[in-house]
DNA sequence: ACCGTTGCGATACACCGTATCGACCAATAC
DNA sequence: GTATTGGTCGATACGGTGTATCGCAACGGT
């Protein structure tokens, strides 16, 4: 029997680790929103079968989790910032893009807390920013208030994104168009305060909002360090 | 034929529509979070089949849109607010009692823009509020960054409050019990300043941590409402 | 060389959201 | 009064999900 034959070996399948998995359950995500992720699209992206990937996680959340932890690596900062603020700053922008390279992230932020090792490192470079600034408590009231308003502010922002999207791309349109249901509900006087702003209010880009807001809480925070 | 042979004449099914919907989704997702609520158990609820359903919403997430929008009704302020601020506080700590109330609530906060008729209620009471204190974009900049705040922060209660329950009720303990694995990843030294944080922060009550990381972010939209 | 043990992953299960389409019912035509 | 038609409703069915179970194959010890 000549190699000819002869059939090759059954090809091993590729071994496989929590890095490659994740990778995989990444591209999902960002190629079609969290809810394509499933464990035998993961799997058969990495030609296995899906209890194949039981042996690294243990439940789907999990593999989220570990999601959420990969894309932390891509907050951190590049560099030592300058000062307490910068940091700060650098942070909720970081987080920002991060959920609009990756918009699977605005569904998971602030659901679980973030505990895997990129998640804790981002944790104490924010902690490490204050150091010395305010007591102990005073900062993790700080980084607690930030995170919070960074949190939700993308949340807002994401859901606004895709609530634009579906309704046909009319981004600069939204405020005025805002769908047939909403003019008419407008048009009933019910709702004067917010008529008016909807009427008057200027567009502005979702990151001039969201810079706003973020440098208020800023503000709020630099008070409560110049007066302890 | 008697009255005893002939059957009963077939039990018309209770009439259906979307307030009792709405409610037995409410009622199950109290008892057993957003996972437990299923088109299939509310329909079961309501004495129906599934598709029975569909005849009042035409989606799944259109149900929990619903569900957002009825318990929003809870959130409106029983009594006008004496001022802007007051009238913010109220919102906030509603929204977040409403979701201690249904933690399913934590889940979808954020996630989709409320434009149902509670939801614009909310966002026409909040405007309200902050009428002819400041321009128009000043006044829309104030409530999205106080919502985007407490969206986060409630996000973030919710989270830790299951993880807490998760791992066994260890309420008071968590900052030093953490679970093995963070305790070791903390005693690698890697995480100083977390460490730090960890071993030496006063346990506050999550109300305390919300209540004063909001105060922070109305001083500051007030700072901005004095010099506009 | 054999056998006991272990651990892997294919099979199978219970359940999901919802497209399809047959059965039913009311209204119309004769 | 009866036959027919039209439209609507919801039972059935489909393709998919997460994961429990357990037969089998590979391995280590005697």
């Amino acid at each position: 029997m000549t190699v000819w034959d002869r059939p090759e070996p059954p090809a091993r399948p590729l071994p496989l680790d929590r890095k490659r998995i994740v990778a995989a359950a990444v591209a999902l995500a960002d190629e079609g929103g969290l809810e394509a992720v499933s464990l035998r699209k993961v799997a058969a992206r990495l030609d296995a079968g899906p209890m194949r990937l039981y042996r690294y996680i243990s439940t789907k959340e999990e593999l989220f989790d570990l999601m959420v932890d990969e894309v932390q690596a891509e907050i951190l900062p590049a560099e030592p910032p300058g000062d307490w603020r910068e940091a700060l700053r650098g942070l909720a922008h970081g987080t920002r893009r991060a959920a609009l390279r990756h918009e699977w992230l605005a569904d998971l932020l602030g659901g679980r807390p973030t505990l895997g090792p990129n998640g804790l490192a981002v944790a104490e470079a924010t902690l490490a920013a204050l150091d010395g600034l305010a007591d102990i408590d005073t900062a993790l009231r700080a980084v607690e208030t930030v995170s919070s308003y960074y949190i939700g502010a993308i949340r807002r922002e994401i859901a606004r994104l895709r609530a634009e999207r579906a309704t046909g791309l009319n981004e600069r349109e939204w405020q005025r168009a805002f769908g047939p249901y909403v003019t008419k509900l407008l048009a009933t006087g019910r709702f004067p305060a917010l008529a008016r702003m909807v009427h008057d209010g200027t567009h502005v880009t979702p990151e001039t909002s969201f810079t706003t807001g973020l440098e208020w809480v800023l503000d709020a925070v630099a008070a409560r360090f110049d007066r302890p």
